[in-house]
DNA sequence: TCTGGATGTTCAT
DNA sequence: TGAACCTCCAGAG
C-alpha cells in the first residue's frame, strides 16, 4: 500500500528498529542473496526516503536501494525475547536483531547501490511534499504551460514525488479540480493550495499510517449518514468509490482508465472548465 | 482451485 | 501504448 507517507513511515521505523547498531541480513527467498551478505554485519548509519524511494545506509557507499511498486511490503516483528518467526511468503530480505525483525516482500526494486548511484536516483524525482528540502516552484515549472493532464502531472514522479493514486484523486478532488484539465489551464494560486494540501494530509498520512482526507464537516456522522469503512483503510471522497454517492453533493462518482491507472472523480464537485 | 486486480515503474515498440 | 515484473488476497466457480 505505498504511497510516500509509507515510504517515509518505513525509514523512521527501520531507523528505530535498526539504527545505529549491526544488524542480521539475510534473503531467505534468494533473490537479494548477494546484496544482503554484503551488508550482513554491517551498521545501519541512515534510513532515508525521497517520493517512493526507501534508502538504508550501511556505511559510506553502500546503500540498500528499495522500491515497492504497485505491491511490496515491509513488515516489522518485536521479538520480545521470543523465537525469530520462520519467514512466510517469499521474503526477498530480512534484517533482523535481537529485538526487531523486518521482512521485504514483493518489492519493484531491491538493490544494492552506491551513494552517487542513489544521488542520481534522487535527481530523476520532483520535488517530495512530505521532505524539508523541496521546492514546489519545480514541480510549478513543469505543469505551467504543460498540455498533459493534471490528473498525470500528479501522478509524474519527476514532477512529484511521493504522490500516488489515492492522493491524486483525493487532493483534485478537495480543491475542485476537474482531474481531465491541462496543466497549462491550472493558475498558480491552485497549485500553491494543492502542495500546501499534499504536505498537510501527507504529513498526517506518516503518522497514522493510512491516507485519510474527508474533512470533519463531511464525515458520516456529521453528514448524518451511516457510517462506512472504505477497503484500502482510510476515509476519502472519491478513491475507489465510483457508482456511489459523493459525499459533499450526491453525484455518482465516476471513474475512467487515464494513463494506464484508475482514475476517480465528481463531475459535480469537480466540473469541466470549472477554475478553483 | 483459479482468476483478476492493486496505492507502481521501466522498457520495448 | 502495451507488456513485463514483483506478490498477495478477495471473490468466483
Amino acid at each position: 500500500m505505498p504511497e510516500g507517507h509509507i515510504i517515509h513511515r518505513l525509514a523512521a521505523e527501520n531507523h528505530r528498529a535498526f539504527g545505529g547498531r549491526s544488524v542480521r541480513a539475510s534473503s531467505p527467498q534468494g533473490r537479494f542473496a548477494d546484496g544482503a551478505k554484503l551488508i550482513d554485519g554491517r551498521e545501519l548509519v541512515a534510513a532515508e526516503a525521497t517520493g517512493k524511494h526507501l534508502f538504508l545506509g550501511f556505511g559510506e557507499d553502500a546503500w540498500v536501494h528499495v522500491h515497492l511498486g504497485l505491491y511490496g511490503g515491509f513488515t516489522f516483528a518485536e521479538l520480545g525475547g521470543g523465537p525469530v518467526p520462520e519467514p512466510v511468503g517469499l521474503v526477498r530480505l530480512r534484517l533482523e536483531n535481537d529485538e526487531h525483525v523486518a521482512d521485504l516482500r514483493g518489492p519493484n526494486t531491491c538493490a544494492l547501490i552506491t551513494g552517487a548511484e542513489k544521488a542520481a536516483v534522487a535527481a530523476r524525482l520532483g520535488p517530495d511534499p512530505l521532505r524539508a528540502d523541496a521546492d514546489p516552484d519545480a514541480a510549478w515549472r513543469r505543469i505551467t504551460g504543460s498540455r498533459t493532464t493534471i490528473a498525470a502531472l500528479l501522478m509524474d514522479q519527476k514532477v512529484l514525488a511521493g504522490v500516488g493514486n489515492v492522493y491524486r484523486a483525493e487532493v483534485l478532488f478537495r480543491h475542485g479540480i476537474d482531474p481531465h484539465r491541462a496543466g497549462r489551464e491550472l493558475r498558480r494560486a491552485e497549485w500553491d493550495a494543492i502542495w500546501a494540501d499534499l504536505v498537510a494530509l501527507m504529513r498526517e498520512g506518516v503518522g497514522a499510517g493510512r491516507i485519510d482526507t474527508v474533512r470533519p464537516e463531511h464525515t458520516p456522522e456529521a453528514m448524518g449518514r451511516p457510517p462506512r469503512v472504505d477497503d484500502h483503510g482510510g476515509e476519502v471522497y472519491v478513491y475507489r468509490r465510483a457508482g456511489l454517492s459523493c459525499l459533499v453533493c450526491g453525484t455518482e462518482v465516476r471513474t475512467e482508465e487515464h494513463a494506464s491507472r484508475n482514475l476517480f472523480w465528481c463531475p459535480s464537485c469537480q466540473p469541466a472548465g470549472a477554475r478553483g
